[in-house]
DNA sequence: AAATTTTGTGTGTCCGTGCACATGGCGTTT
DNA sequence: AAACGCCATGTGCACGGACACACAAAATTT
């Protein structure tokens, strides 16, 4: 039952401790018969390179890039973070460090240079939110040339040199919504979907997510309820936000269903009546406060959550397993769409939040 | 930015490095005023114990007893094992292993004698699933005296010196089920609450999902829908659940909510026509596989689930907090409520699966 | 054949901490 | 005052592995 160590394979083997430790570190110079031998030796005993020995000798430390949005331009970057840091917690005692390079959500500019800034800081991976795909993929051939991995969390790109990819799974969120809207929905009535936000930021997200809603649709109601879809960019701009709203309210009289693709419902349903509150379906994404507020309040009456904390903490073991533990991870890993709704959501808040973060 | 070592901390105190790990451990033996410079010089240069030295050095592990029903005895408990396997993985090299108690989970004796053995063991804590509860306490106190923490999950006792309890809040989720039913409920339609069980297990779970979904009721609908309540223990003679089933079935023409207070909604829906498919929403609880399946066929409408695999991760975590990394855990951590339907099932099955877990 | 380089192997030290033991000063006992 | 014991403190080794260096034997060059 005793740990086998280094020293137990060289007196097996009739080395010394070098040649083990050459062997199994692959640094070369030892005859090929030798080395088949601690090889065989080493596996019939089952060693495990201690972790701890290892770490200690070697004084080796990771470090990670973080490219994620700044939580100052968008709250719901808050989140990941936290994940990060309770995943920190709990692991950077195998030596892991992060650097943050923090970008504004909708400056193209601050993401491209913050991301050579992490690309020239040479660390040992990058994690990041690739909210600008095509620039992303840029700066991913430009980090694989360094030989750097790219994590990937919340926005999915597809490219090989990913090495995982956390986060929700747009389409089947859309259809998820289509599903919501549906318990209730009776013939005739209409859903509207909104988009706030650029279109050419989360792109991808924006169009998957409506073709799952569509998809849904199609399959199950297709010619009953008419579908409307809508773009607005100027939500911060609360007069027009409020002109936006109103037009679509006087030409939609049998809307029934609302549809927020991004977790800006909030913007809009601030401007809600109680009766409109009582008379539309609304679902929206993200458990950010202003969204839990309404959803409290029944304005909204379903929020999708991608679980954003735990991206950030499994980006963070995912790096783990694959440089620490040298474990295989899994290229895709799509969160559960958690749908929250006022009973259950007191809950969502509070999950994962403690289990690894110190108190007091 | 380098760490600070015990030697750091040793030279500018002008002590040797015993003086400092005498402090730094409380082993005494230190004048009052030397020992008050060296905790104030920690303090200032931001000490951190290096686990990994630590570990190494004193040679030290932590043995966790785990006693949960046995998953042959029923395969809800293969979910906890998994979390607790995957928590392993990423913390066995501080030093912890584990222990499995298994007991079959309708034989007392059994959980009992097993709850024995763990104790005798002597190990640094207890992972327990107290589904008798009465006779948990006894035990419970029984360890105490000999100074062995209980960590508990999937089951809440009350007692002061539980150290933390993870799983759900019985009441909320039959609160939350009352809701489910709600979305689609007409007036005069009746509730029926199935308990498929013994009473005595899990009791205290039992009577708290009822008190929820009562109190849900009365306070949106309080006199529209009658709810009716059924218990029934012999749920594997399937004549006999059958002539039960039927008999409910003929005595209640107006049923439409069906509520299974556990995870045996399967063992009732597998007898279900297509008309009675369509005609009864169905809210039970646990993603086990049977459950699965009739979900996908529409048969069961709402799952809710408990995450049983992050019961089991974080019953680990939570030891590792305490007893390794000196953190505070909080003493009850609820887990969300998951809603589960055929739109979003896929993502719950895998997840969590696969974050820590090696492949290949 | 001597000189040089290459190759394979062994040894010593260090990483930061835990712990057993040594040491030396001081107060108490006889 | 010598002998003893106690307390505060210092020292050395161990934990398992990483890595630099030493060194002998073999292979290559001159």
């Amino acid at each position: 039952m005793k740990k086998v160590t280094i020293k137990d394979i060289a007196r097996i083997a009739g080395v010394s401790r070098g040649t083990v430790d050459r062997v199994i570190n692959g640094r070369g110079s030892v005859t090929p018969e030798v080395e088949q031998r601690i090889i065989k030796i080493a596996s019939d005993l089952g060693y495990e390179k201690n972790l701890m020995a290892s770490a200690l000798a070697s004084n080796r430390v990771f470090r990670i890039a973080i490219v994620t949005p700044d939580p100052n331009s968008d709250s719901f970057w808050m989140q990941p973070r936290e994940g990060i840091q309770n995943a920190l917690e709990l692991v950077k005692h195998y030596g892991i460090i992060v650097d943050y390079f923090d970008f504004n959500l909708f400056r193209k500019d601050e993401f491209e240079m913050q991301m050579e800034n992490a690309i020239n800081s040479k660390p040992d991976a990058i994690l990041t939110a690739p909210t600008f795909t095509q620039e992303s993929l840029e700066y991913l051939e430009m980090a694989e040339q360094n030989n750097i991995p790219f994590i990937t969390i919340n926005t999915e790109i597809h490219h090989p040199d990913v090495l995982c990819y956390v986060g929700q799974n747009s389409f089947n969120s859309g259809y998820l919504a289509g599903r919501l809207f549906y318990l209730r929905l009776k013939p005739g009535d209409e859903i509207i979907t909104l988009n706030l936000g650029h279109t050419l930021a989360n792109a991808q997200h924006y169009s998957d997510k409506l073709a799952g809603l569509r998809e849904y649709i199609q399959t199950h109601h297709m010619t009953e309820n008419p579908v409307y879809w809508y773009e607005f960019d100027q939500f911060l701009d609360e007069d027009k936000l409020l002109e936006f709203w109103q037009d679509i309210k006087a030409r939609h009289p049998r809307m029934k269903g609302i549809f927020f693709t991004n977790s800006r419902a909030f913007r809009i349903v601030k401007f809600f009546s109680p009766e409109d509150s009582r008379r539309y379906d609304v679902v929206g994404f993200d458990m950010i406060d202003p969204n839990i507020q309404f959803l409290k309040e029944d304005m909204i009456d379903f929020i999708i959550n991608q679980n954003p904390i735990l991206q950030g903490y499994m980006g963070i073991m995912n790096f783990v397993n694959h440089f620490v533990l040298k474990k295989e991870v899994k290229k895709i890993q799509y969160l559960p769409l958690d749908i929250v709704i006022k009973e259950n959501v007191d809950f969502y808040i509070d999950n994962f939040r403690n289990h690894t973060v110190a108190k007091g």
